[in-house]
DNA sequence: GACCGTATATTCTAATCAGGATATTTATAT
DNA sequence: ATATAAATATCCTGATTAGAATATACGGTC
């Protein structure tokens, strides 16, 4: 559970993973991720990845086992992962499963800045988020049915699960609070729209 | 509602913000965000706010009003935001606040690839993540107990009261988790066992 | 057999970003 | 009086990153 890690990027850690299980080429890596779905949950794009990999190699966390080319396509170098590479892999697993990290999500600096939007407005909008969130979570329902029928076991649509319960909290909370802004009763709503009434953010005449 | 924006670093949403009140410099914009908590919500570094504020006014979403010295301090250029700027604020606003956007977070990535450690291991950095999470909830009643107070209306902290929320959706469902796997109950649990005691990801023997 | 879309595989480049360096002023403690 | 710390204010630079560009192969269809 080290301090800074010499490759940061979530994406090394997944490559980590994929070469623990054995060694592989970077191309198939991202086949294996995407065929799993984990580039649901950890951003994969091709760009990064051919970064990460040099990264890791450079630290030697990974090294290359061999180039090979099938027919007349590109060469192809296949990683294994090294003893400090599994090291690496367990210490940021670990790190990541037991310590709550501060988190940036687009939807809190949204409501961070409410007050800038007119209450009207706002409820309007969160309303709407509402509708959204629960056509997100009907659609996951087909996935929740895949576990269900035991096609794919639950241990690897783990985070998918998380992410629902997440998401059903979100929906609860913001409908509580649409409706709170939309009849009125949440504290300060007032103020808040007589700042607005007054002109907030028209343009100031040039004296 | 647009497509992708100019200046797509939510800092960058923040200025806006800040000069939807009132022109300001720049390091003003980072005190106040400080003073409101905002930085809580929106990452706030001196490097990004600097090149963040030169982004928007090569867009004309902001442009430098005067520059001014006190004594003997660097010269400071006070900025104002330009009609564009405001559209592009409430268009921004809006949909951050409308459209559940996907994100990665930390701890998702590290479920999406809990597999790789073994199950006791597993079991007990959740345990460890739930102590975490309940200390991180217990400091936050503070704050609760501050908004009951009055002394900061309940809108100001909007955005606080939604973390805590899905800090706690968060913690429910990791102690089921972490209890499930510890009891054995976890679907699958048997082949995860085996997976690491047959000696995944130990080194190969070199043939 | 010519065409088109998709899969295989990697590299390049422009832009963004974080962290620290810099330099002065004010406040506090010694 | 002097040292030290904290606040004021910005800029620079190396590292990271995302998106696009590149080039070949394969599989199906008209």
């Amino acid at each position: 559970m080290s301090g800074r890690r010499k490759v940061a990027n979530p994406l090394a850690l997944a490559v980590l993973a994929c070469l623990f299980e054995r060694p592989m080429h970077p191309y198939e890596m991202a086949a294996t991720m995407r065929e799993r779905h984990k580039d649901e949950s950890i951003k994969l794009n091709y760009g990064s990845l051919y970064t990460v990999v040099e990264g890791l190699a450079r630290h030697k966390l990974i090294e290359p086992q061999e180039t090979e080319r099938a027919g007349n396509r590109p060469e192809r170098t296949i990683y294994r992962i090294t003893d400090a590479g599994r090291h690496e892999l367990i210490d940021w697993l670990s790190d990541l499963i037991c310590n709550p990290a501060r988190e940036y999500t687009q939807f809190e600096a949204g409501l961070s800045l409410l007050p800038v939007l007119a209450p009207a407005d706002a409820a309007r909008l969160l309303e709407q988020r509402c509708l959204r969130l629960e056509i997100e979570l009907a659609q996951a329902e087909a996935l929740r049915t895949l576990v269900a029928s035991r096609k794919v076991p639950r241990l690897f649509m783990i985070e998918a699960e998380y992410r629902w319960r997440l998401r059903e909290a979100e929906l609860a909370w913001v409908r509580g609070l649409a409706a709170e802004i939309g009849e009125g009763k949440l504290e300060g709503l007032a103020e808040w729209q007589g700042f607005h009434a007054s002109g907030a953010g028209r343009k100031p005449p040039d004296k």
